[in-house]
Order: structure tokens, then C-alpha cells, then sequence
DNA sequence: TTTTCATAGGTTATACTATAACATTCCAGC
DNA sequence: GCTGGAATGTTATAGTATAACCTATGAAAA
């Protein structure tokens, strides 16, 4: 992950989350709401339990559903992808455009970095049609070291 | 799924399987050979306890283990993918090129159809080498709905 | 206004998925 | 025959996800 101005980067999907909600007219309720920002804190992906953790300490319940209900919510709308590598998730980046999302997965620290690629790949598209198979989203999970991982590796001091 | 010659399909695989853990100078032991033939049994992903059900019923032990063992292994031989949107594993269906596998995975039937494309495709990897990340595999799992359930959904009388 | 209906949330219980940890067996190579 | 590594046996537990049923709220229909 490249430095960035973090706050600017929350704030900016925060809002962006906000407007599609109010312009779909749905209901972004401070639970799920709170959902959002607590996963927009980092851009690691966090497991269920988690982000239920967090959400019980800020008073939002204990039980599974409480979590498992928002993160519903936020990935029907397409703020939340869910990482199926790792039972986990993550805000989405490019909440303002519909896209496949494709992620790079670090083996060792576990960091996820969504990458803006284009939606399905062509060739899979042909391969689709060839079967009659009609895709409505697909996604791409790539795992492998990240810049920061790698150089440790290089490193003996591990 | 096309219509095809399914004992063919398993003989093939399983020669394949057989000639590349020779090669490779793996040990392919009872447990894990009888694994891979229940995959093959159908083109449908398997869940691990279904799996190990059928394991145990064919006296090879009942306990977690036996399963995720002979899982991780035909794994990381290439002989099984993990389907990791469903949790659920096939048996590969070109076990003699290295690939990216892409799943066409039908959200009303649950089917999953495994289909040959490329490897990662190129704007992924000039994606990830900006952001000096180093992908060692990846796959593509793409949702719809399969030739049949399309047509189901079509007719009135579901 | 009262009813009705849909949506969201509370709560309990349970199902499903996966791995840790340690003991035992078996066999190839010294 | 000893030894070390790979495979398997066994017990326990961690982690992920959903079912089912109940309550509250509010907007729209009667």
C-alpha cells in the first residue's frame, strides 16, 4: 500500500457510500453505517468476528447476526467486498463504479490491496457464452508476496 | 456440462494424477487416490465433510483430519481445486498445464463448471508489478446462473 | 385512526468449516 | 537394527455462518 492521506481516503468513501444510499433510497442505519467505518479504518481485511468485536465494544450488540447482517447489507450495496481467500472483508475502493473486483493477497502478511482492473476478462466472457453460462459478477483473488513481504524474504533476518 | 463420457473423464484424470505423482516421486497413498475418485465422481464442488463422509463410509476414518489431509495434498499436487466461494472442492480438470482456474459457478443449482483460460490475465499482472507485488497464483470465480437454471428461470413453472 | 405490511434489529441456538497438537505406524536408507 | 521423515490416528478446539423466532418501528393502505 502506497502512503496515502488516510482520513481523506475514508472520507471519501464514506460520502460517496452516502450519496449511492440515499440515491437508491436505502436504509444506511448507524449500525451498518459504523460497519463501514470500522472496516474503512485499515485497508486489511478484517473477519466477521472482528469487525463484531468492534461493533459490540461501540454498543451495537454481541450476537453473529449483528455483523453478519450489516456486512450483508454493505456488500448488496458494493461498499464491502468479502475476501474468499481469507473469510474476510474489506471496504471497497471504487465504491462509484461497478467493476470486478481482483485483489492481491500477500501469503505472508496477509495485507489485501484491490486493484481497478477491468470487469471479467473477455476470454472468460467467450468461455461463458460458449457454455451458456450468463455471469452477473465475478471476481479475482491473487495471492503471492507483497513489496514490503518480498524484501524481508530477500533479507537473512527474517 | 455438456453431455460427455464421464468414466472416460475419470480415467483420464486419474492416469494423469497417477503418471505426475510417479514423475513428481509423491506419495500417492490409498486415502488420497480415493479422495481424488470421489471428486471425480462429478463435476459438482464438494464440500470437505461431504467428503469426508464418503471417506469414512469407505473405512478410511472418520475424524476432520483424514479429509483436510488428503485435501491439502491433492492441492498442492494441482489435482484439486478448493472452490472457495462455496467452501467446496473439484477435481481439476486439465491437471497437465499449470492455469489459472475460472469457475462459472451457478448461484441456483450450485454447479461448477471449471473452464480453460489464460493465466492471470496482463492487466492484473501490470497491476500488481506497479504496486511491486509478486503474484504467485490466483484464480477467477465468476456467479451466474448455468445454461439450465437460465432456462428454468425463463419458464413459469419453477 | 386503525390496520397492515415490510424492514430492521434482538436473541438463542446450532450447523458448518478448519486446524492444533500429540501419539503411532511404517518404511527407506544408513 | 537404528533412525529420521512422511503418513496416519486421535482428541480437542477454534473459527465461520445461518436458522428461526420474536420485537420494534414506521410508512402506506383501508
Amino acid at each position: 500500500m502506497r502512503p496515502h492521506d488516510h482520513g481523506d481516503c475514508i472520507r471519501r468513501v464514506l460520502d460517496e457510500a452516502e450519496r449511492r444510499a440515499a440515491e437508491d433510497r436505502v436504509n444506511f442505519t448507524p449500525v451498518r453505517r459504523h460497519a463501514l467505518e470500522i472496516l474503512l479504518e485499515s485497508h486489511a481485511a478484517m473477519p466477521a468476528y472482528g469487525l463484531l468485536k468492534r461493533l459490540d465494544a461501540d454498543g451495537f450488540g454481541s450476537q453473529p447476526p449483528v455483523a453478519y447482517r450489516a456486512l450483508d447489507f454493505l456488500i448488496e450495496q458494493g461498499f464491502v467486498h468479502k475476501v474468499e481467500r481469507l473469510n474476510a472483508f474489506v471496504a471497497c475502493m471504487y465504491p462509484h463504479e461497478t467493476h470486478t473486483p481482483a485483489f492481491l493477497i500477500c501469503r505472508n502478511c496477509r495485507s489485501v490491496a484491490e486493484t481497478c482492473v477491468a470487469p471479467t476478462p473477455a476470454a472468460l466472457l467467450r468461455e461463458a457464452r460458449a457454455a451458456g453460462f450468463a455471469i452477473e459478477r465475478s471476481m479475482i483473488e491473487a495471492e503471492g508476496l507483497c513489496r514490503d513481504c518480498a524484501r524481508e524474504e530477500d533479507a537473512p533476518c527474517d
